[in-house]
RNA sequence: GGACGAUUAGCUCAAUGGUAGAGCGUCUCUCUUACACAGAGAAGGCCGCAGGUUCGAUCCCUGCAUCGUCCACCA
């Protein structure tokens, strides 16, 4: 036996171990013996490949390293299949802010070529990635890797967006939306904060057009007013009498009609509301029930940059909304009904910039989440809450169903147009507005179909006309929530068949709408089965103050760094300790020094072993002492075993923990001393193989935690040439 | 404005209807030939507050307080 360094050396290890476990093949489900029959799979959630993985990322690989090393070990045929995110509008906000430092700007540059710059930064940044979570001691099927901008990937996506489309649960439409001035494109609903704001509250007086009276409006917005249509009052309110006559524009002085309308809340501000369709979409929902009365047609005063227009007027044109609404408030003075009040409320903003989001109305294209499919059927909503209610999907922790279905419960439809240019550009084709008919169907052209959904650009059957595709790209969360099955659509031909659905779905509390929500709905839709069975949700990892981590505050760890300093397994056992499901945990350089020192402790007890290997004979036989060490063990073991079943990996990991370093290292291996010393040939072999049947043990149960060095103990130990234990038999 | 969670040792967190536990940290002693990234030992807790149920509550119930998170188109 050679000299063993007296310290565990994680980075002569580490390399080495993970390229065996990458030859022998055993992390792709086909290589593995034939004993590993039922297959259990995880989709890995596709980190965003717009930078380096964080301590969260770590995070995740841990826990589902965890579980599918324990899968393997137990017998099942485990696929972990990896993946990387495009992650639209999160990587061209990264990428623009990249632009900026250098001094450029995406504004101007053509399409394709941001596309492809942006495609070359993500594609370096995806393969730096996967370098990383090997290094974190991934366990996954790199041959089945897979991008979310696959062509094949991309093919699935947009077979599901037409079988939408013809279902009718996607339509497009002009309606409110959430518009980032900043970023320039539209998001959902998910994609926007609710920040408390110190504004102003107006009160301005809206003239009575054939008379002297007025009517009272509170408003935050006084730099809209131009483009009001109308006045809705509660058809109980002290206006009541108006309802029906004109009042006059105070900016303007149109002539504008007062409606009645219930959604007017008597109790607030003034209870008359100016009608503003596209500006508030409240408004706009309003201006839709009361069109016969309303003659005038909606407009927009605001441009897309946050400048007033012409139609604005002249003395606010071309000001941006807040230099705006100062210039109005000093032209509304002659309207005050009373002073302006200070107002504190919730305002939209862009969670990314935090600017505050402008309702505009555009052309978008929507997803019906609460409607049936016209042939029938299920709306989306009703498929994923069914699944759910039916427990044929279950969460970890199980207080997440009932946020889950409170999200479900209030639904609007969903918008999935973006105007950027990294994504998957929406499969629609617009028929150009000129018809010049074909020879032959000059009768014909009114059945031109002015939207026609597909991969390439479609003919028209009448005429000449040509079709222009849709320039926005989808939310990323529309591909990606497809990602269960469009990953296992495009892998191997079987693959569908064999691991879908999946097992578990591992991933962040914070995505649980954004993502788990959309997989399940798209899931069921799409395949009819559930894409997972039960989602574990991890929470964020904080610093010792529990702030969040963050470049500007300087209290980011960085996950490859400190592995290199402490060692991949201490990493991973700082993350999984003391981290329950659905909480947020704690992390620090401490912690994973402790877990550095256990590395180290696990090293010299199977150095202290190996150090007393003697010829093995025959097997002794076991003395008392032994028995009750071997039962100590399997007791451990069991309580390992029945926390790993209930997805308990801090519990597990502690117990395993505890068991090493405190009775076998502390407790067996100290009374063995004397005995392996003693002129008791017999007591001495005995007490030996006691040693080295409870290490190998241990070193399977602690190898779902802390593959490395385990890894490298199970192939230093006595006993002839032994396979992996990464498929040792738990 | 709704909903959810938390409150236990200095810190991070467990457990349990009957005497309160771990890790880290702290203190003392020990370089005993696996490990000082260690060993042996010790100190340290009105289990947020107030009621209720119970023979008995840190645990179950009610209320309150504080902290945190999520959801929410009232101008």
């Amino acid at each position: 036996m050679k000299e063993l360094p007296s310290a565990y050396d994680p980075k002569s290890v580490e390399e080495n171990i993970y390229r065996q476990w990458e030859e022998s093949g055993y992390f792709n489900p086909d290589k593995l013996p034939p004993r590993h029959k039922k297959p259990f799979t995880i989709i890995m959630p596709p980190p965003n490949a717009n930078g380096s993985l964080h301590i969260g990322h770590a995070l995740f690989v841990t826990l589902e390293d965890i579980m599918i090393r324990y899968q393997r070990m137990l017998g099942r045929k485990t696929l972990w299949l990896p993946g990387a995110d495009h992650a639209g509008f999160e990587t061209q906000v990264v990428y623009n802010k990249k632009l900026e430092k250098e001094g450029r700007s995406f504004w101007g540059m053509p399409r394709e070529q941001l596309y492809n710059e942006i495609k070359d930064f993500t594609l370096a940044n995806k393969q730096y990635m996967e370098g990383q979570l090997k290094k974190l001691g991934a366990s996954c099927d790199w041959s089945r890797a897979r991008f979310t901008l696959d062509e094949r990937i991309i093919d699935v996506v947009y077979e599901t967006f037409e079988k939408l489309y013809n279902d009718g649960l996607v339509y497009r439409a002009e309606k409110p939306v959430n518009w980032c001035a900043k970023h320039q494109t539209t998001l959902s609903e998910l994609e926007i904060n609710h920040e408390e704001r110190q504004d102003k509250l107006y009160y301005i007086n809206y003239k009575l057009a054939d008379s002297p009276d007025a009517i009272e409006v509170a408003t935050t917005r006084p730099e809209t007013i131009p483009a009001d249509i109308a006045i809705a009052v509660h058809p109980k309110s002290k206006w009541k009498k108006y309802i029906g006559k004109q009042v006059l524009n105070p900016l303007t002085g149109t002539s504008i009609p007062v409606i009645a309308d219930a959604h007017v809340d008597l109790t607030f501000g003034t209870g008359a509301l100016k009608i503003t369709p596209y500006h508030d979409p409240a408004d706009f929902t309003i201006w839709q029930d009361h069109k016969q009365e309303i003659t005038a047609e909606p407009f927009s005063v605001i441009d897309q940059f946050g400048k007033m227009t012409a139609q604005a007027g002249a003395e606010l044109q071309g000001l941006k909304i807040n230099p705006a609404r100062e210039k109005s408030v000093e032209l509304l003075r002659p309207s005050f009904a009373k002073e302006p009040e200070d107002y504190k409320h919730q305002v939209a903003v862009c969670y990314k910039c935090r600017t505050v989001i402008e309702p505009r109305i555009m052309m978008q294209w929507f997803v019906k989440m609460t409607e049936k499919p016209a042939k029938g059927g299920k709306s989306l909503r009703d498929l994923a809450v069914g699944a759910v209610k039916a427990k044929k999907i279950k969460f970890l922790p199980a207080r997440y169903e009932k946020i889950f279905m409170h999200w479900m419960t209030n639904l609007h439809d969903w918008n999935i147009s973006r105007q950027i240019v990294w994504g998957i550009r929406i499969p629609a084709w617009y028929h150009e507005p000129k018809c010049i008919p074909r020879v032959g169907h000059e009768g014909d052209v009114v059945k031109c179909k002015e939207i026609v959904i597909g991969k390439t650009e479609p003919k028209c059957e009448f005429c000449d006309a040509k079709y222009v595709q849709e320039t926005d790209v989808f939310d990323t969360w529309f591909s990606s929530g497809q990602w269960p099955f469009a990953t296992l659509m495009t892998t191997q031909p079987n693959d569908f068949e064999t691991y879908y659905p999946t097992n578990v779905m591992e991933t962040a509390y914070d995505i649980i709408f954004f993502w788990v929500a959309r997989m399940v709905m798209f899931g069921l839709y799409r395949t009819g089965k559930i894409p997972f069975e039960i989602v574990y949700f991890h929470g964020i990892v904080r610093d010792q103050l529990k702030q969040k981590m963050s470049k500007s505050k300087g209290n980011v760890i960085n996950p490859l760094e400190v592995a290199d300093v402490y060692g991949t397994d201490a990493v991973r056992m700082a993350l999984v300790i003391g981290n329950a499901a659905g909480n947020d945990s704690i992390m620090s350089e401490d912690k994973i020094r402790g877990y550095r020192n256990f590395a180290n402790k696990i090293w010299n007890a199977s150095r202290f072993v190996l150090m007393n290997v003697r010829e093995r004979g025959a097997k002794p036989k076991p003395t008392a002492a032994d028995k009750k060490n071997l039962k100590d063990l399997a007791a451990a073991k069991k309580k390992v075993t029945r926390y790993l079943d209930a997805y308990d990996f801090s519990h597990a990991a502690e117990t395993a923990y505890h068991y090493f370093w405190h009775t076998f290292a502390d407790k067996v291996i100290e009374e063995s001393k004397a005995r392996l010393n003693s002129e008791n040939a017999a007591d001495a072999a005995a007490a030996q193989e006691t040693l080295i049947a409870i290490l190998s043990e241990s070193m399977k149960m602690l190898h779902p935690f802390m593959p490395y060095v385990t890894e490298q103990i199970w192939q230093m130990l006595p006993g002839g040439s032994r396979g992996l234990l990464m498929v040792e038999k738990w």
